[in-house]
RNA sequence: CGGGGCGUAGCGCAGCCUGGUAGCGCACCGGUUUUGGGAACCGGAUGUCGGAGGUUCAAAUCCUCUCGCCCCGACCA
């Protein structure tokens, strides 16, 4: 590609309303263009990069033995109402109709599309397993779109579903593509950890999220330091609390109220009594579906929506409005507690299971109660995991501290089991004639925030830094002054013998300054820049710079071409390679 | 949906309080000098001031409504 002919416009300032390096440094480069919240166009330039992560998706799909479909984007509501999703979903789901009133979706993942088709065109157990991809645009009307193809309403997304005879061979399914995966992220030049994670709106027994590390991540992960253990802090394990319930009477203290006028934070109340947060226990009041569930959980620690949600198996929770709360203690909002709690179901976090002498509230304005024992002041409630998992809690599998970072999520990969294929009635006949339910997996990475997680990761003050197997263009020919003609002529041999051998090539031909065509440089990011320029030609050189360690190397202008192809082969190298 | 902020040239912003000819920097076009890390000078083009309504002799500016965008929260693969 020439630069002069290119669209390609970079610019200077930072756009107001972009938060996040990759969303900023897209929009200088000119990647990408916001047409409406969360709807992006990309330019030529962005463009190429979303085509090399295809690329690379779809050989390590197709190498894990997937085979690539293309689903349609708009789907009917009936198999949506098939599978019950049609009301689960929400609001996220893009809803339309056609001119008869007939409803339907745009489709924001694709189960039961897929699983409509394999019900239809499988039969036999021979025709199993099989694992069918796409890579696809995707609707999602998110509450909140942000962070530039972060989290856009629509984007591009690979989604993957495999169909197997029963759970063993799903298991070898889900393990080929945590395997594909690695590789794929790997070969993208990321940084990753592969989690556990909830399931959410997909549904399914069993999750991984790949997170990339960055410090602009919008999920939390635990990760252990010393076994691989890691997991969304939504699904992190917090120890349970072994054996039952027992309380040592002996311990006990007279129950007494204590006047606590105005003091509802755990902070204020504690500090005012003398006593720890951790001699707190806070009840909090959650909506579940019709009922409302009191929820108690040590002053310092904070409840985990999800894990609650799971527990009860509810479709929506949300925290009880003050009438609610109100109504239900009798008491004052910030003044509740389980002491005389009737009508309400009561569930608590192991954190409070063997607390003697706690603090609760009173169920009466500025009233809290001290030396609260179980058993004897209330009864002795349900214990679960509850809380959010913090830093520093022990690893639910060897015991080490746990330490919290930042992470985006690029892929997810999930054991469906029979959720779908029950529902839809996808089955099979197995070697003895018996009607078998298919056993499902889904996989998913959003293309799109691969990208943008990908420059989060490499950049520098400068500008981006792709790791060559993404990288737009692998080489940038830069010469100094195109009006000078042999430099023009050196720099458009390179260009055409470059292209020849079959390296992406861009020159920049624009008759520009060095120093603008050099900045322009390094906020493009290209990993190899050719500098063909006075100095050097005068000794009959050329320059090749490597972008990410910003070392040059000079050498004689008719070598170039040998020590360009030994360096893309390196930095491609330093990914796991495994092309066909 | 709740809270906060912002809509003026392609981008970044000033002007608004106190109504009176719409401005600055970058980018863009032409020219001269320059040419190894975002040059200098000269000249030029570019605006439904987000939209609608109202007040007024007169509205970017005041009032009402409305749309869009960004951030935080709730929510979410």
């Amino acid at each position: 590609m020439r630069f002069s002919q290119a669209l390609i416009n970079t610019v200077r300032e930072v756009p107001a309303d972009a938060e996040i390096i990759s969303h900023q440094l897209m929009l200088r480069t000119g990647m990408i263009k916001k047409l409406a919240a969360g709807i992006y166009s990309y330019l030529p330039l962005g463009y190429r990069v979303i085509r090399k992560i295809e690329r690379i998706i779809r050989q390590e799909m197709d190498l894990a033995g997937a085979q690539e479909v293309y689903l349609p984007v708009l789907c009917p509501s009936e198999i949506w109402q098939e599978s019950g999703r049609w009301s689960l979903y929400g609001p996220e789901l893009m809803r339309l109709k056609d001119r008869h009133q007939r409803e339907f979706c745009l489709g924001p993942t694709h189960e039961e599309v897929i699983t409509d088709l394999v019900r239809r065109e499988v039969r036999s157990y021979r025709q199993l397993p099989v694992n069918l991809y796409q890579i696809q645009t995707k609707f999602r009307d998110e509450i909140r779109p942000r962070f530039g193809l972060m989290r856009g309403r629509e984007f591009i997304m690979k989604d993957a579903y495999s169909f197997d005879v029963d759970e063993e061979g799903a298991e070898i399914s889900y393990i080929k593509m945590k395997e594909t995966y690695q590789n794929i992220f790997s070969r993208c030049g990321l940084k990753f950890k592969m989690v556990e994670a909830d399931t959410g709106a997909i549904g399914g027994s069993f999750s991984h999220e790949f997170m990339v590390l960055a410090e602009s991540g919008e999920d939390l992960i635990a990760g252990c330091q010393k076994c691989d253990y890691g997991s969304n802090i939504e699904k992190a394990e917090c120890l349970a609390q072994k054996g039952e319930f027992s309380s040592d009477a002996g311990l006990w203290k007279e129950r007494e109220s204590v006047s606590t006028p105005n003091l509802t934070a755990v902070k204020e109340v504690a500090s005012f009594l003398g006593v720890n947060p951790e001699q707190l226990v806070k009840t909090l009041f959650v909506q579940a579906d019709q009922e409302i569930v009191a929820v108690l959980i040590r002053g310092d620690y904070e409840l985990n929506e999800v894990k609650l949600k799971n527990l009860l198996g509810a479709a929506e929770i949300t925290m009880a409005d003050k009438e609610t709360i109100e109504t239900v203690t009798g008491g004052s909002m910030g003044f509740s507690g389980p002491v005389g709690l009737k009508n309400v179901r009561l569930l608590a976090d192991y954190s409070v299971k063997n607390l003697v002498n706690f603090v609760t509230g009173a169920n009466l304005k500025d009233t809290h109660l001290i030396n609260v024992n179980w058993e004897r002041d209330c009864p002795v409630p349900a214990f679960a995991d509850l809380r959010i998992v913090q830093e520093g809690d022990v690893c639910p599998r060897c015991g080490t501290a746990l330490s919290i970072t930042r992470g985006i999520e690029v892929g997810h990969i999930f054991k469906l089991g029979t959720k779908y294929s029950k529902a839809l009635k996808a089955c099979y006949l197995d070697r003895e004639g018996e009607e078998k339910v298919i056993v499902m997996g889904c996989y998913g990475i959003g293309v799109g925030r691969t990208m943008a997680a990908a420059i989060e990761q490499n950049h520098d003050k400068d500008g981006i830094i792709w790791p060559m197997p993404i990288a737009p263009y692998q080489v940038l020919v830069l010469p100094t002054d195109v009006t000078d003609k042999e430099i023009r002529d050196t720099a458009d041999f390179i260009y055409g013998q470059l292209l020849a051998v079959g390296i992406e090539t861009i020159i920049d031909d624009r008759d520009e300054r060095p120093g603008i065509k050099f900045k322009d440089a390094d906020l493009l990011g290209i990993p190899l820049r050719i500098t063909i320029g006075r100095k050097s030609l005068n000794q009959g050189l050329v320059e090749i710079r490597i972008r990410e360690s910003g070392e040059t190397i000079r050498v004689p202008k008719d070598k170039y071409q040998e020590k360009v192809q030994e360096l893309i082969h390196k930095l491609s190298n330093i990914y796991i390679m495994k092309l066909i």
